[in-house]
DNA sequence: AATAATATGTCAACCGGTTATCTTATTTTT
DNA sequence: AAAAATAAGATAACCGGTTGACATATTATT
């Protein structure tokens, strides 16, 4: 049937087998040009026998396209990016495209080798999640490309939920449930991101509220430096009874390590997290939560991107609406 | 300095500057034969000066190697799977190699058509922990492969957890406890997995102990549909006091309805999970279940593909020890 | 000074497809 | 019947690198 293993058979013995020309069968294979029924047969019957794939190498080379897209977001393994990744990837498929990813781990050295690393491999667009600035490949490529929740570059668009709606409907609805000492943790201040939008949006609710904001930065991942900072917060503020987290799992941790030193929640203690994802809202149902709409963010991202790739600039940045999710944790 | 946008520039526009052929700017970007300190020079500053970067995908076609790996799963969006899928993927960076990802859905199509398509992109790998049988392009084919928790085939070598130490770990704790209608739920029965050691572990255990087996086997993803079984157990058990779930998600659910239906727990029902991730043990500390070493096995399952893609193909199965960590749910 | 060894570099074929261009055969139009 | 349109297929150049074979220059050995 096929014979021994599909030793590498190429166009040529396909051409041969079916007593064409390497033309006659690219073209049967790509539906071009003027083609009888029976040379159409003859070539697939050939095709079948030598059990023959095309190398899709040797096309991307000619065509200048590769039909591969590279996602570099900080890591897959968390319930925010894994549910936005899969996302995309479901449609970048349905595109017909393939997906590359590359976890930068929040390292600038490790994002920007990804980035040439996949310029390199011919990707034909990418979609970036990643949080580190000032990397030079952004500037100067004409290559597609998506931001999440960042301003890499004027002329890349930014996709972001409602940042400072959300900071709004968290720190709101603590203080209406009564919370008078209310910290807030966010990424990096350095970072230009739209996510510091929520950190904003907390500082005016809380100003307008006669109430002292206060902010810590979280620039690491390490999750028992994280386990350590929290357990500090506490003590320097033992009279706290209210923070908004900027992502579920941090918040998560609070929780954990709030009930561990005995507070009641939400009597005593009230946690708001920042995210929604079908993960978290699986393992962890009684964190109230802002819900950023993942499925339609990454929905827009493949569109915008497939226009861009397409050579539609026409679309700008997008900001998507939040929902909240009341838990049990306000 | 980089003139305008890169516009493909290839090696011949920097060999033209540098006043060389071809050959020699290939030679200092490989370091291949003699070179003098001069000409490398010379050849660097002509491709910094073009800001020049080479074309894999040309690379790619005359070595007959992409330093791609394919990676098949169920999906990316599961605490499981996207610790897996990180921890193999920085590996596979560390080790040169970029990753194109493939979400199956549980899809026996999806799953065919990406093993098609990675292969036509010529991976030079591919590890699988897809669930689905029967798929011819996995036997006649004789590109290096890896497989989690699935038997795919003789020849090609899988890496599991200790499936039938965690189900014997997990019931007897559950007897232990106290624990006399305990119910388990397992994947489908038809697929041909180690997984099902765990079920056998657990029918083993309870019949031992004079108890009753009962397993249900879950064979779709839709939360909703889970949902539904979960209560009807409850439902046509009412005095079930225990479970063994296959995974942490699952189990997550269970714990959910029983404290929704009124269970204390863990004095009215107990719950054992299966899988252990970081993730889930972040969010849902509480939950008792049975760890996978999931970062030594994707050490394993990188190390072994990048033996085979070496040629060496001595390693076979492999199976790991598994932990039992204990949260408050048992 | 002749010979060998070593250093430096070029030429052209090759990887496996795609496609513009051209030739030849067949059918339709005038 | 001649001219025009349509169908079928072949040739060869091309995509952007890599590398074996070969040519020439420089240095070391006898």
């Amino acid at each position: 049937m096929y014979g021994e293993v599909n030793m590498k058979v190429k166009i040529e013995d396909v051409a041969k087998l079916a007593g064409v020309s390497k033309t006659t069968v690219s073209r049967v294979l790509n539906s071009r040009g003027y083609l009888s029924e029976k040379t159409i047969n003859k070539v697939h019957a050939a095709m079948d026998e030598l059990n023959y794939r095309p190398n899709v190498i040797a096309r991307q080379l000619f065509k200048q396209e590769t039909k591969l897209v590279g996602l570099i977001f900080p890591t897959v393994n968390d319930p925010f990016y894994s549910q936005l990744i899969a996302e995309m990837e479901k449609r970048l498929f349905n595109n017909g495209f393939k997906v590359l990813i590359g976890d930068s781990m929040n390292d600038p050295k490790k994002e920007e080798l990804y980035l040439q690393q996949l310029m390199a491999h011919q990707v034909d667009g990418l979609i970036v999640g990643a949080h580190n600035q000032g990397i030079p490949e952004y500037e100067n490529s004409n290559l597609p490309i998506i931001a999440f929740d960042r301003i890499v570059n004027p002329k890349i668009p930014v996709i972001s939920s409602d940042n400072y709606q959300g900071g709004k409907l968290a720190t709101e609805l603590l203080i209406d449930n009564g919370a008078k000492v209310i910290i807030h943790t966010n990424g990096p201040k350095t970072l230009e991101s739209p996510t510091q939008e929520r950190r904003i949006a907390y500082q005016d609710v809380m100003k307008e509220h006669g109430l002292e904001p206060l902010t810590y930065y979280i620039d690491f991942d390490d999750r028992k430096k994280k386990d350590l900072l929290f357990r500090k917060i506490f003590r320097d503020h033992p009279n706290v009874d209210g923070m908004f987290i900027s992502n579920d799992m941090d918040a998560s941790l609070v929780l954990n390590i709030a009930t561990e030193l005995g507070y009641r929640i939400p009597e005593d203690f009230k946690v708001v997290g920042y995210d929604g994802t079908y993960i978290t809202r699986t393992l962890l149902p009684r964190l109230t939560t802002i819900v950023q709409p993942i499925d339609k963010m990454a929905e827009t991202a493949v569109t915008m991107l497939m226009a861009r790739i397409n050579g539609d600039n026409s679309e700008g940045n997008k900001v998507f609406p939040v929902e909240l999710w009341r838990g049990k944790s306000v």
